[in-house]
DNA sequence: TTTAGCACTCGTTCATGTTGAGTGCTAACA
DNA sequence: TGTTAGCACTCAACATGAACGAGTGCTAAA
């Protein structure tokens, strides 16, 4: 195991690159206050840390790094989160306390507010559409033959589309629709939508509304369409300060991945308690090898949600980032199922 | 005035300056097909261009590139913008033949199909809503003191946003609100609604439902707070392989810029028939000093709706980008116009 | 009016030398 | 036995300067 002054050592080394970006030498380290050692002792801990995988040189008269494993180990067992100061607290309540607002207005809030309060990207994962509920459906006449259709959930969400109507429907055959949709579909998951529109509804449909098939097929179409939660972020230009990203390329391809919805939707999906920290390969992606992810989920009355975090160099400041991560996470949960959860 | 010679010679350093983001020399114009001019003879021509401002010299010994004015000029006079190809006529014709869609989505969709045909940065000002009417207004109760507040306008823009009730209302009482609202604000251009509100709802609604201040009061907050229109952008990341974009911090000027959303809403608002070309310092921005921005506007049955354009460059492949920019924004308007017209 | 010739300019590239931060090893010290 | 001083060594970063070559402007000839 490692001994208390290689502990020290490589707590003071993993600092002070956070800080500094450049690698760290024996003889900055023995400058510390906290420090006592000779340059030389210091020297002889770093060549253990190092083939012990903590730490790595980018070259033999350089000083050492912190690896991966590193990082690790300063997360996992040498980090105290720290609080929020009062001013980012009064900043978080501000926001959160302007209340008329879009669900995906909040949303976009919080990520915002994670990405001013520290400075890299941040990153959100809306709320999952697939288990929330219908909580009514409405068809607005627009044009002649078409119409939007609007879906609201028991989660607040609002989703519309426009679609096509036979021209010959009129505004009462619409009303009756509307009804015998709202009557039968309430509370509904949405992913058994088209199911029981197939069963229950088309029956009562074929009963009551002339030229029926043609608004069934309409709204069947519109109704299994997918809907594909978004990823949002904020703050992508903080990356542009960060000192690992003055290249150009390795921007170029870190922001491409990002907009590959699909590959971040898996890689942002898995649940998770508490706050997970992702650093460097662990996220097994070749584009963010200099990369950490911080993340936490949110959720409604106990619902999981959506995930909510940072991405942003390994060289991070997770001691804060943690911090923030966690309090937007629990104070967006708060918000959000205050406004929305059924009492 | 310019010769016929200059003229070529002007319009070849131009061309081939797009084409390679290098100085151009008297040499390698002389090569060309279309000149039969020795160097010495384009050498003293580029000299009288030089003088005239049309071209600028990096350094004493390098080639030409054009100036600001340079630009212009092979803008306004030399320039015959060209058609699509078939192919992208193709890829557009199927984007925008997926009818079923929310209007932003139809938009963005645009946004999107312009960044992918010309490699460079586009733009869309979402619609603009001030104008727009109310067509239907639906309230969802949510939870106990809750509900989420719908508008729909006659250009088929949904908005939707929580709103809080007194927690005594009933669903009799809602109905009657929704009612009333419907009945006395529909056709009402939204920037009108709270007048209407504070005279014609205000009255009925004492009449017929109980505790309607505070509903009242809630619905006015609701609908004035500012609807702020949007402004999408996509491609971002095609900056980043623009030679003149090695620089990351010219990039995060750049980056920054697009963040202010109210500055770019006033610099793209300006409404302007056909397509509208702005070069460099033309935009009066310094971070859009070394971009060129060539925007088109877009409507619904010929009522103004907003502007979708393109940032790149001021080394831009105007000739390509024009056409595209063209003819997006004109199938855009045709196929609003045919969802959301009332014919 | 056009062009060939030539001296000149100036950024780019490459080889070379210098500097200094940092290491690893050895030997002395507590 | 653990700690430290001393010293030779390494290597990126920086500076210097020579060679190169693309391109120019000017002059004089065609």
């Amino acid at each position: 195991m490692l001994t208390d002054r290689q502990l020290l050592i490589l707590h003071a080394i993993v600092d002070d690159y956070i800080r500094s970006a450049e690698p760290v030498g024996s003889r900055s380290i023995s400058k510390r206050e906290d420090i006592t050692f000779s340059p030389a002792t210091i020297r002889n801990d770093m060549a253990d840390l190092e083939e012990l995988g903590f730490l790595e040189k980018p070259h033999s008269s350089a000083g050492r790094i912190p690896s991966q494993k590193g990082y690790r180990y300063y997360v996992d067992h040498m980090l105290m989160p720290h609080d929020l100061t009062d001013d980012e607290q009064a900043d978080m309540r501000t926001i959160f306390s302007d209340r008329m607002q879009e669900i995906e207005q909040v949303i976009q809030q919080s990520a915002r507010l994670l990405s001013n309060m520290t400075s890299y990207i941040s990153i959100v994962l809306g709320p999952e559409m697939f288990e929330a509920r219908l909580r009514s459906i409405q068809i607005i006449p627009l044009a002649k033959g078409s119409a939007i259709l609007i879906l609201v959930t028991d989660t607040g969400h609002v989703e519309n589309q426009t679609i096509q109507l036979p021209e010959s429907i009129d505004a009462s055959d619409i009303e009756r629709v509307v009804n015998i949709l709202n009557d039968r579909l309430m509370g509904v998951p949405l992913f058994k939508l088209r199911q029981k529109l197939n069963t229950e509804v088309s029956k009562v449909m074929r009963a009551h509304v002339t030229n029926y098939e043609q608004v069934l097929q309409s709204l069947q179409t519109s109704l299994t369409t997918e809907r594909p939660e978004k990823v949002f972020y904020s703050g992508k230009t903080n990356l542009l300060s960060q000192p690992e990203f003055r290249d150009v390329d390795k921007v170029r391809m870190l922001l491409n991945m990002l907009e590959e919805d699909q590959m971040m939707q898996q890689i942002l999906r898995a649940p998770h308690q508490g706050i997970q920290v992702k650093i460097g390969q662990e996220n097994n992606l070749e584009a963010f090898d200099s990369c950490s992810m911080i993340t936490a989920t949110y959720s409604i009355g106990g619902k999981h949600m959506g995930t909510i975090g940072i991405l942003g160099p390994t060289r991070m400041e997770y001691r804060r980032v943690i911090g923030v991560v966690d309090s937007v996470s629990k104070d967006l949960t708060k918000l959000l199922t205050n406004l929305y959860q059924e009492r």
